[in-house]
DNA sequence: CGCTAATCTGACGTTGACGTGAAGATCAGC
DNA sequence: GCTGATCTTCACGTCAACGTCAGATTAGCG
């Protein structure tokens, strides 16, 4: 689509400054599948990575901490990602159509369950913010009348 | 209030089921000073809980799980909550005016806190649908293009 | 080339939040 | 007063999600 200015690969130190973890949480990610296994390595093995794998562990870790799954759970709802990112690398028609397809359609299956478990998310916190507001008035209540009470007691 | 009708008090094992959990979980609670200790038994040393108990876990429940703290900040975070349980019980004249202005005054900050830390997720969670619809209607139309591109051809 | 900081691969340790018995005591219905 | 379900207090086990340390290797700058 756009800037193939090739990047300057980031080394796992980086990134793991940028979205604010450890090297090791990353290199876990890795192993148990939730970043791919087989990516970039320098000469030596030592790992490399894109902007776009930023992004990726920025999400990872976002959706874990505001959906509160466990990276079990997590890895099967981001598991169409895996799909879509390989058919971006081979775009250039090696996939028939109908396998592009497919694919896109069950992306759309993976973005619904995770719009499904954001949105009863905001449900529940609706109501729990609708129930704290309530409770805050009635001690704002409370604390009001035994004030206006020890005034009138004071005169 | 009302309803001093003496409810029947329930059992370690009602409770969990009540709330979906188990008797081990709610000792642990107790144990890490979420319930009170020191509590209502039986003659022979079997805990004993009220209507208000299950109410109360109930809500730690889903403060825990929709806010996703430990139960260390949990505990924290419904400190106050202990103080006006205590101040109930008190509420004949014991405490001063002062001390009861007091109390709810703290209870104001803590539920301050709790109502801060659900709208900050709760802007989290609406920055995260924006973002998951976008790409949703990325897909879908990848995807219609797709299709109309492959309905063409086949003309 | 040499040096230091960063990274590599194991492998074992830790922490939170309970689960899971064991061994006995208690509760409630008959 | 017996009996089966439920409860008590330890105490050890477990599982996820990393932390941490060791020992060796590599990156890259002067």
């Amino acid at each position: 689509m756009s800037a193939a200015v090739a990047e300057r690969p980031l080394r796992i130190g980086e990134v793991a400054r940028l979205v604010g973890t450890t090297p090791r949480t990353v290199r876990y990610y890795e192993e148990i599948g939730l970043l791919p296994a087989g990516a970039a390595r320098t000469a030596g093995q030592h790992r490399l990575y894109g902007s776009e794998d930023v992004h990726r562990l920025r999400e990872l870790l976002r959706l874990k901490e505001l959906l509160g799954v466990t990276l079990d759970e997590l890895r099967q709802l981001v598991e169409a990602e895996d799909a879509r990112a390989a058919l971006r690398d081979e775009w250039g028609r090696t996939e028939s159509d109908r396998r592009r397809g497919e694919i896109l359609f069950e992306s759309l299956g993976h973005l619904a369950r995770q719009l499904d478990l954001v949105r009863r998310r905001q449900g529940e916190l609706a109501r729990l913010e609708q129930e704290l507001t309530a409770k805050r008035r009635r001690v704002q209540g409370k604390l009001r009348r035994l004030r206006e009470r020890v005034a009138a007691e004071e005169a």
